[in-house]
DNA sequence: TTGTAAGCGTTATCAG
DNA sequence: CTGATAACGCTTACAA
């Protein structure tokens, strides 16, 4: 590998000079010299080592990105966004997976010992590399309590959140349920059923609480025993459906689009239309929200903005923390919850009444 | 951070002796003093530095994978599967998403300069990180000419391939096809109607050879003119499936999950049954095929195993250049092909005949 | 305007 | 069994 060395002695001048160039430091460098190290440079292809320069600065121009899950399908566009953001700023990514869905299924989930075992080693790892910041993205949103002994890194959490401590970047899923449950009341229908997740889920606490502000607001009584938890599971949506529909709903807030899929089968299975008997919306805006048919109202996940908006909040941080030499704990904490977009297709026609 | 000299001055001890200690070293060390560093390192919470240790070996322990698009669906699992093998290995991944459908949609394609345009910054990012080895993860199976003047940095391409000197991992597309044609012909159909992808698409042309085998084998003769292509689209497949109908065919063979969405819309607007009037597969084995109904027989993509496998294969290349200190480039080359997974469900019906 | 030299934390060599 | 010391490639204060 070509070091500053062999290009400082290739055009007979110290290191000193070429790695001013290379730096383009303010100090002041003759054109003559500049043009003959620049050109030898390119000639042997200089590129600075990663290593040394790591060990001479204390920045490193790399950031951790810890997934619980990289498999989880909101995962990839969170870290596209941070990546694409990191790319501006000209720095690197490293990428750790916990992978903790394939390695313990959803044993998990609450048992944060069991986290431990795998983050612990990642964030060595990361110290190790004096990584200038870390997010952390949870595979499914929720509250963690994974950091309580503060580093020193910079941290932003995404896709999930903490105590009042801790930065960290959500999509906002009680407006989410809002937009869509007044757009559905808009279009008007008036009995409106819901196909919940699982009720402890925060995803589904949430939209269900946008839901309710939103019937408060329409003036609409709100009927509790509409309200199906159906697991996540299209089966299980199936069945709920059906207890729906004979309750005598007229729409049905359903809370992902693959629960959707049970309960179009059921609305179909009983011999009734998606549309023309009854509403149906969906929630995460997943490529079948195209494919049923009617093609069905969905919500949009923002996991993109979701992403730079995280990396642009550690990249505050990170500076600040640059500029802080008192040292002074100044931190500026946010808790960031971005809209999801709602996206209007077939499934909720205006009612004629 | 706690370094090798604090840990030896907190002992009394040189760091000599501290270093032989943690790297295990075969140098022989005295019991008691191999307990007080043990503890001391426990204790003031030691690990070594990463750039220094960088510096020092040649060896890095870090393996770069470069995506062509992170966003791709099939991208996340081969990660996946090359970092569960790494973890096994202790070796680091630095990930680098190039980002481009996101960046240029279709047009980069057939456009290698483009490609290198974004690939040329990574790569060298990648020697300045003195990089064990490189795995390259493409958007879509194709072949490619990214990698023609050679580094010399082992290299493996996942899901793409080259030309003979370049070690590659792709997924069984013919035999995928072979064995899904050879399943429907075995369930009694004989009109088979294919539903391709874009033609110039290595994987349509290969699932496509698999096919033509597999019918030759049963000694049926193969018409072209039941054979359209859908462009991956759905609603093209859609139309498509009209004409082979009309044309009077008992079985569809369609080249993706997504596709055959349109393919059963049709069917049942046509006013027939997938399954009981009309055969139909897919292919990815989506979580959709689980969704149509009739549940859909599909081919799941092995795409943990082909990052396994690229990882593998890597690691063996690395040890290989290890121990050649002779230089002699007796280099493994190596085209490996990972079956698919046939996934029967109720789309092909055993044919009573 | 350019050069010298120290030092970042590690490992390897060699000497005690 | 243990310890000095050089070297890895770079940045930076200071000297010329």
């Amino acid at each position: 590998m070509v070091t500053l060395k062999e290009i400082a002695q290739h055009c007979g001048v110290s290191v000193t000079t070429v790695s001013n160039i290379v730096n383009n430091s303010p100090k002041k460098v003759r054109d003559e010299t500049r043009k003959k190290v620049m050109e030898a440079i390119e000639e042997l292809g200089y590129h600075p080592n990663y290593f040394a320069q790591g060990l001479r600065r204390q920045r490193t121009q790399t950031i951790g990105v810890i997934t619980e899950d990289l498999a989880q399908f909101t995962t990839p566009e969170i870290v596209e966004g941070i990546m694409k953001y990191c790319e501006e700023k000209k720095y690197r990514v490293l990428l750790q997976n916990l992978r903790l869905y394939s390695r313990w299924q959803d044993k998990w989930y609450n048992d944060e010992t069991l986290i431990h075992s795998v983050l612990d080693p990642a964030m060595k790892e990361l110290v190790s590399i004096k990584a200038d910041g870390l997010i952390y993205i949870a595979g499914h949103e929720r509250e963690i309590h994974l950091f309580e002994e503060k580093t020193d890194m910079p941290l932003v959490l995404a896709y999930c959140c903490s105590d009042e401590s801790m930065t960290s970047v959500e999509i906002d899923d009680e407006e989410g349920g809002y937009q869509m449950v007044s757009y559905i009341l808009a279009q008007g229908y008036r009995k409106l059923g819901v196909i919940s997740g699982r009720a402890d889920n925060i995803h589904a606490k949430r939209r269900l609480l946008g839901c309710q502000r939103a019937l408060f607001e329409a003036g609409i009584p709100y009927n509790p025993s509409w309200v199906l938890d159906a697991n996540w599971e299209p089966e299980k949506a199936y069945t709920m459906t059906a207890k729906l529909v004979n309750a005598g709903v007229d729409a049905i807030f359903c809370m992902s689009d693959w629960m959707a899929g049970g309960v179009y089968n059921c609305i179909h299975d009983m011999g009734l239309e998606v549309g023309k008997d009854i509403a149906v919306t969906g929630f995460d805006n997943e490529k079948v929200a195209n494919w049923y048919i009617p093609k069905m109202t969905s919500s949009r996940l923002p996991l993109l903005e979701v992403g730079t908006e995280s990396a642009r909040l550690l990249f505050e941080k990170i500076e600040k923390q640059d500029s802080d030499d008192n040292g002074a704990d100044s931190d500026t904490v946010k808790h960031i919850k971005i809209p999801c977009e709602i996206k209007i297709r077939e499934s909720v026609p205006k009612r004629n009444e």
